[in-house]
DNA sequence: TACGATT
């Protein structure tokens, strides 16, 4: 009996956190297809749309369309403009780079700003780090266009959707109504199934509006209930916002007792999965109190936990780093150590990471990787300076 | 083959 309660009460814990951890999801979502999103496709990752030919005529390529400034959206909740700047500085010099904060929380609204000096690095960032898993978000690079207020208040909230209608069929509906920006269907973050829950941005307000007059009320083709369709809400709303992410972050999660350490832990392994598909990482038991017991702080130093990355290819370069470990947690700087003359990489580097439960698991997950026709060394750095 | 500094 006593297990079964465990397991339950596990059971529920570890649904609310993915709930939980969804809203905010959600939230950040609205915020930032509200916000001056990308314009341009939406349907996978990789080095998609690099023209800024999204926005209407008028408006776009009059004075400058930069060809230096970025948006990233879909940043994790707990990541600086340092970080940002970090990350995207691996790529090439940055002129100017700002994280975009609640006024009222400070909290991050999940994405920025990066604006190169060359055109050529803004283009190289979209090719290397659209796409990039941070944690349990995937970013997204683009062009950022300049605002305008034909294209504010366009994103919709679609609800009572059949569970069975892919993001492809909800793009179909609503493509008669103008040009779809980024869409959106709901899964529950354990099962996978849709909660029948979604957004559809379009391109411009009126397309929205039509979409409204439209398919509110109405049932899609094949379906047996009628769906709302409503404008989503406007971010303008934090209260619930700054409630949720003050939850989120919680000393419950912070300083897990074990119950929510099991519950994190099943959160990271589905992470891990969804970050890099199978088998790509034996499967892992780590336990963060008897790992740390063994381990005299090393690689430890205030600022995070250190870890050493050897056997690194000489072109290796930041970005590989930061896509190796930032799907682990929180990263907060990565370097790669090159010879001064050739500047090759001389085989290796090193990553800080915040949290120790979440460096360890990124060792036992990349001690031994693959990369290349490398097989890397990873662990937590040491003070040894090559001696003998 | 092995543990950082041209800010």
């Amino acid at each position: 009996i006593l297990l079964v309660g465990f397991t339950i009460v596990q059971g529920l814990l570890s649904n609310k956190l993915a709930l939980m951890d969804e809203i905010l999801q959600v939230i950040a979502a609205m915020e930032t297809q509200l916000s001056n999103g990308p314009t341009c496709n939406n349907t996978s990752n990789g080095p998609s749309t690099i023209s800024n030919n999204c926005s209407s005529p008028v408006e776009s390529g009059s004075i400058e369309d930069s060809k230096t400034n970025l948006i990233v959206n879909y940043l994790p909740q707990n990541m600086t403009q340092e970080e940002l700047k970090s990350l995207f500085g691996s790529i090439g010099e940055i002129e100017s780079c700002k994280l975009v904060r609640d006024k009222i929380t400070g909290q991050s609204l999940g994405y920025g700003f990066v604006n190169y000096v060359d055109p050529k690095d803004a283009e190289k960032a979209i090719n290397t780090l659209n796409g990039l898993r941070l944690q349990t978000k995937t970013i997204k690079v683009s062009y950022a266009r300049p605002s305008s207020a034909s294209i504010r208040d366009a994103n919709l909230y679609v609800s009572g959707l059949p569970k069975t209608m892919t993001q492809k069929e909800l793009e179909q509906l609503f493509s008669q109504y103008g040009r779809i920006i980024t869409s959106r269907i709901l899964v529950d973050q354990v099962t996978g199934v849709s909660r029948g829950v979604g957004f559809i941005r379009f391109d411009r307000r009126v397309e929205a509006e039509e979409a409204i007059k439209g398919l509110n009320c109405q049932k899609p083709p094949g379906a047996t209930e009628p769906i709302t369709v409503k404008f989503a809400n406007n971010p303008s709303q934090k209260t619930s916002q700054a409630l949720l992410s003050q939850l989120y972050q919680s000393p419950n999660r912070r300083y897990p007792g074990p119950l929510a350490q099991q519950a994190q832990r099943f959160r990271l392994d589905n992470l891990l999965n969804m970050a890099y598909g199978v088998k790509r990482f034996s499967p892992m038991a780590i336990d963060g109190v008897t790992s740390l017991a063994g381990i005299n702080i090393p690689g430890h130093a205030g600022t995070g936990w250190c870890i050493f990355v050897y056997n690194l290819a000489p072109d290796a370069d930041e970005s590989i780093l930061w896509q190796m470990f930032g799907p682990f947690g929180a990263v907060t700087n990565v370097k790669v150590i090159r010879d001064f003359n050739t500047n090759k990489c001389k085989g290796f580097g090193f990553v800080t990471m915040t949290n120790y439960d979440e460096a360890a698991v990124a060792i036992a997950s990349l001690n031994g990787y693959r990369l290349g026709d490398r097989v890397l060394q990873v662990s937590f750095k040491t003070n040894k300076t090559h001696k003998a």
